[in-house]
DNA sequence: CGCGCGTGGTTCGTTGAATGAACTAGCGCC
DNA sequence: GGCGCTAGTTCATTCAACGAACCACGCGCG
């Protein structure tokens, strides 16, 4: 036998979650999602993933309920985040959190703010300004200083996570 | 080529983070170690890991200063958080959270507690008794109802983590 | 010293998932 | 019908995970 996808044998809250997010590019497509990609394309794109792959975890995380295939504008079928696939929101900022504090020498490369008074969000997601705890719906992504102000990519998708972003809101009209 | 260890081309903190602590098993090492693991031979039985794979895990993370390999009591080396390692203890939090919530039916099968006061840690950290942010050195892990009374395993580490464990405090003498 | 034993790894053949390029399917539209 | 765009699937290749067996080292004991 050879990699598995599962961690069979461990009781375990932080094993059972792994099986579902913890495979190699998963968060990464969980994170595209809070930033507003929705469509397959966009995600392989902006990604560089195999595309067999992003259909496997595509399906995976549907098959989950982290994601909903939904009907979009534009004809195709998109993927959105479901409630449950939104209380990620944690872990990937926690994540972001821990790169950028050590692996991000020129400072963090997103700040995120609360789109109702702007106020920044301490590393444990409360407002500066009104001390509340902000939910992503209400969570504007701007740009840090240790963000390259030219993406390194020309996507459509690249070049829009240069700008500040609302945080669920679709990255295309 | 085949699977790739890291995720070039992403300007993203989440990603970078993700290159260290994203592999399989690395975040199961890092849990283990929260819990009091310090010895290859249980972070080996304890998880049913490959002994090569984590040899590897554990040679990546001295490497990147999340553990150091440090002199033990009993005449071997140990490996144990360094202060960097310990700041990933919210995206394991997190990830217990969100595994308690949705993938353990008959509730948490940990609850964390402030080690000072007994107060119930809420998914952000914070005591129920006095409110403040509880860091990982002074939290307690006890048994919630989702937890099975008899281990699945019967190895000392596995039977270890049916007590309420005192988090970061070697689970061995 | 020689031996056994516990511990911490390494080696190695096998297997399966990730990769990336090419290909196919379906749909809207003129 | 033909064209172009999007969303996947197929397929040969490659590499990491698997797991069992093996090796190395230190210690206690006779």
């Amino acid at each position: 036998m050879a990699p598995r996808t599962d961690y069979a044998g461990q009781v375990c809250s932080v094993a059972r979650a792994l099986e579902i997010v913890g495979e190699r590019w998963t968060l990464l497509i969980v994170r595209d999602a809070f930033y507003g990609v929705r469509r397959f394309g966009d995600f392989a794109t902006h990604l560089a993933i195999p595309r067999a792959v992003l259909a496997n975890r595509l399906r995976a995380l549907v098959d989950e309920d982290v994601l909903a295939r939904v009907p979009g504008p534009a004809g195709h079928d998109e993927y959105e985040l479901t409630a449950k696939g939104t209380k990620l929101w944690p872990i990937v900022r926690d994540l972001m959190t821990w790169g950028d504090e050590y692996y991000s020498p020129r400072g963090a490369r997103r700040i995120l703010r609360h789109v109702l008074d702007d106020g920044v969000l301490g590393p444990d997601g409360r407002c500066a300004e009104c001390g509340a705890t902000v939910g992503v719906a209400d969570t504007l992504a701007t740009p840090g200083p240790g963000l390259d102000a030219q993406p390194s990519r020309d996507d459509p998708i690249s070049v829009a996570f240069t700008q500040p972003r609302h945080l669920l809101q679709p990255a295309r009209s």
